[in-house]
DNA sequence: GCATTTTTTCAAAGCGCTTTGAGATTGGCA
DNA sequence: TGCCAATCTCAAAGCGCTTTGAAAAAATGC
């Protein structure tokens, strides 16, 4: 059943039925309700292809992931990150376009993605320090918004961010206000525009206080449990180890328990441990008294906003370009103590 | 840049052009190295939208995930299932489509991407026993293909499926064959059709080898660490606690491990351990030697089988309904020993 | 050299919807 | 009653592509 014979069978025209079914003030009201009926009656659903040709909108948004190495980390959050939009996307009439690609050819999925017209807008996930993303995307005069920022890319965007730095500034405070001296930092890739920006604030806690800044004790890689394990390995069996550490993720905060638990310390008593958390559902760190301490910022509730903010962006092209700055909550966990110098 | 422009530029119909363009063959070999020289020249994309009205296919394929409260699982198996699905997609010039919903609104979401032609077939994941929307898409008449089997469903529909009787029948032996007499079973929730298929597996092997089959030593939950975890606690601490578990996650793998390290045992030596795995990439049990003895097929080969299997349902719809029964892999890890009647 | 194929190209009709610009009704007011 | 504005409805023109059916051009056969 298609809008040209529902319409004939309510002796109306397609543009009336049209309008009555869209909501629009011209048509009378018994017309309207007499209309719905009919429409609901015959299980009449506009063709969303006709509807998307002739408004010249797909209503659909594009989402690119690449498939990359570093999977464990974009699966995790991006699930979450996901399952946050995509129920904004639905709230509002869109669809969402998922693209899997291989590493090499993700600037060309956008193109390809713009260039056909299949989605009015992009998320970009995960900016690196100078993402070619960003000015790729604006050349390409398509709307997007990226979660994250890029902090060697100057032209403006519209972005939503946790204020990563200032996050690891507080974590790493807190730690040194429980008597830490010694604190080691396990970072994802700093490659990432995140990492640099949580490293900055580690290192501004650090130096702030006097102390001084050891090498030896930062580590940047992938986010998984073998890499946390591996890098907390590192530090507990340098002659000098470190009494507390701070993580960038839950996961890598895992295998730093287990390389603590091997070596028969006490978590939160001979080594505190603060991590970032994302609040992915899949690695829940609640209950009354959560395992780790954390700076926490929800991925989902990200999600969502970015969703929105890409909508607004779509449907009021001319408004600025949005930018939000989120901090993250401070979460006490029971894997944080007193250090030696409390 | 469009159809008509380009075909303006070349002094050529708008019908030549698009021949040249979609490899129809009543078009002159020069005419069409010139067309295709222009449209790359001028950038020409054929507009989407505009293509899916006039061939009334909207080459895209829709999943469907529900917003449950076992994200957990859903959200790793799904991540890879999609990445191995999402390949062949592009290969074959298909999108995707993702629709995010609340539980309840699972059918409707299906109902609507059917209704407004949104797209040309759809994936169904993680079938129930019963799973009611078999019945419902086909009554819905679009295409579809189920990963699972929905054992009391008798209607025909196309599917591909592990064989998770043999895996954990075969699974089960292993463990008998290693001397292992009391095994128990950390099963994910049953009402899904595999668990109750892994179940059967792991009865019958039991059961033929004369040995009893013991209701206490059998659990069903979702597939988490903690409830591995929380499971072989309560198994291990009975009076006369199993020598070795079989269990249907790595995740769930995890949890028990981390109860038997817990009690003093020794994985592989004191207490054995056999897990079903999905081979997925965040959660790898590779190397040398896996840490895990596990029956292993991956979710990611399955994923893109699956599309594989759609798009030929797409584009060959009277074709009868493929079916597709993989058998799962026996790999050898250190996380089995002899048991006590070796 | 003319009739017959075969090859190449074209005009035009959809696909199913939105939206413009205009016509038909109705109501209010002098 | 007549006139103007407000309300309601309509025909028709797109949106940009594919595809049908036919015509024009080139190749072939006798």
């Amino acid at each position: 059943m298609n809008l040209k014979q529902l319409s004939e069978r309510l002796n109306l025209s397609q543009t009336t039925v049209s309008r009555a079914l869209n909501g629009y003030p011209e048509v009378n009201e018994g017309t309207r309700k007499r209309v719905a009926a009919a429409a609901a009656k015959y299980r009449y659903h506009p063709n969303v292809r006709a509807r998307t040709l002739a408004t010249g909108r797909s209503m659909s948004i594009g989402h690119v992931i690449p498939l990359s190495q570093q999977v464990e980390l974009v699966n995790l959050v991006f699930s979450d990150f996901v399952a946050g939009a995509g129920v904004i996307y639905a709230e509002h009439g869109y669809n969402m376009t998922l693209t899997i690609v291989q590493d090499v050819d993700e600037l060309d999925a956008y193109r390809r993605l713009s260039e056909h017209g299949a989605v009015d807008g992009v998320i970009v996930q995960a900016p690196a320090r100078d993402d070619q993303r960003i000015s790729f995307l604006s050349d390409l005069k398509i709307p997007f918004v990226v979660h994250g920022r890029a902090t060697a890319v100057t032209a403006p965007y519209a972005w939503l961010d946790v204020n990563n730095k200032s996050a690891f500034q507080t974590g790493t405070e807190y730690l040194i206000s429980l008597g830490h001296h010694r604190i080691a930092l396990v970072n994802g890739q700093e490659k990432m525009d995140f990492a640099i920006r949580r490293r900055e604030g580690y290192t501004e806690a650090v130096m702030s206080a006097g102390l001084s800044l050891d090498q030896n004790l930062m580590s940047s890689a992938d986010m998984s449990e073998p890499n946390g394990y591996a890098a907390a390995c590192r530090f507990l069996d340098l002659d000098d180890p470190p009494t507390a550490f701070i993580a960038s993720s839950i996961v890598l905060a895992l295998g730093i328990k287990r390389a603590i638990r091997e070596r028969g310390l006490r978590l939160g008593v001979d080594v505190s441990v603060l991590s970032y958390d994302d609040d992915i559902s899949y690695l829940p760190n609640t209950g009354d008294t959560p395992l780790f301490t954390t700076m926490r910022s929800s991925v989902k509730a990200a999600g969502a906003h970015c969703a929105r903010m890409l909508i607004d962006l779509i449907t009021t092209p001319d408004a600025p370009l949005p930018t939000e700055l989120w901090e993250a909550e401070f979460v006490l966990g029971t894997s944080t103590g007193p250090g030696p110098f409390a």
